[in-house]
DNA sequence: ACTCTATGATTGATCGGCTT
DNA sequence: AAAGCCGATCAATCATAGAG
């Protein structure tokens, strides 16, 4: 029975806590789209470019967030409040720049 | 400004951020593993099945046969193992998508990157 | 040093969409 | 109409890193 568990033992081993700074940018991400917290394909690898992971990690990081959000709404209440109020604005305002950008370039 | 296009707020139409949006309402019907007209075999619980190491051998090891299984091979292996024949076919389906995932994301990258203590 | 919580990864199984 | 596959996700769990 116990046995069975050194299935394992592998990779789910040896496990480090992603850099404050990854952390950081994914929360944002979540929590500024806190309506629909699902990331392209597209923002994923964007993700993982600025937080120096791979994509499946910020996949994973996305699905245990969403699971655990909902799991105790309660929990997370400060921690959404902060980034909320943080990057809300910000995103907005990075889209409005993008498309204008978008715009007046022609390559 | 003009609001998002998003807001399923169905109570507590208070509480200025972290709203409840219905992504966090989603439910999965629970595993429905094994028949209702297959008495006496399997788990008939909704419980997430635990396969043992001797069936996750014995797939590993048809899987590097046949990455696909056809429906005769799936009977075989289903009874000599004693799972469903969905069973099977879905660890198949997870098995591929584990493979894809690792190659694409193979992309080595640990040969001497980091400290090697 | 140890107990308890936070967190990354794994995986059997589900959901929706498309193909055969 | 039905069954299989794909891609994404869920949900429970494992094992470890970190907080107290």
């Amino acid at each position: 029975v116990m046995i069975l568990r050194s299935r394992f033992l592998d990779a789910r081993r040896k496990r480090r806590n992603f850099s404050k700074q990854a952390t950081e940018i994914l929360n944002e991400y979540f929590y500024s789209h806190l309506s629909n917290p699902y990331p392209s394909e597209e923002a994923k690898e964007e993700l993982a470019k600025k937080c120096s992971i791979t994509v499946s990690q910020v996949s994973n990081w996305f699905g245990n967030k969403r699971i655990r959000y909902k799991k105790n709404i309660g929990k997370f209440q400060e921690e959404a409040n902060l980034y909320a109020a943080k990057t809300a604005v910000t995103a907005a305002h990075a889209v409005a720049a993008a498309v204008q950008n978008n715009q007046t370039n022609s390559p | 400004l003009s609001e998002d296009k998003e807001a399923p707020c169905p109570s507590e139409p208070n509480t200025p951020t972290a709203r409840t949006f219905d992504w966090m309402k989603v439910k999965r019907n629970p595993p429905k593993t094994a028949k209702v007209s297959e008495p006496g075999l399997g788990s008939p619980s909704g419980l997430r099945t635990n396969f043992t190491t001797r069936q996750l051998t014995e797939l590993e090891k048809e899987f590097h046969f046949n990455k696909y299984l056809s429906r005769a091979r799936r009977v075989e292996i289903a009874a000599t193992l004693e799972l469903n024949e969905t069973q099977v076919k879905i660890w198949f389906q997870n098995r591929r998508m584990k493979q894809k995932k690792r190659e694409r994301e193979g992309g080595r990258v640990p040969p001497t990157p980091p400290g090697c203590p």
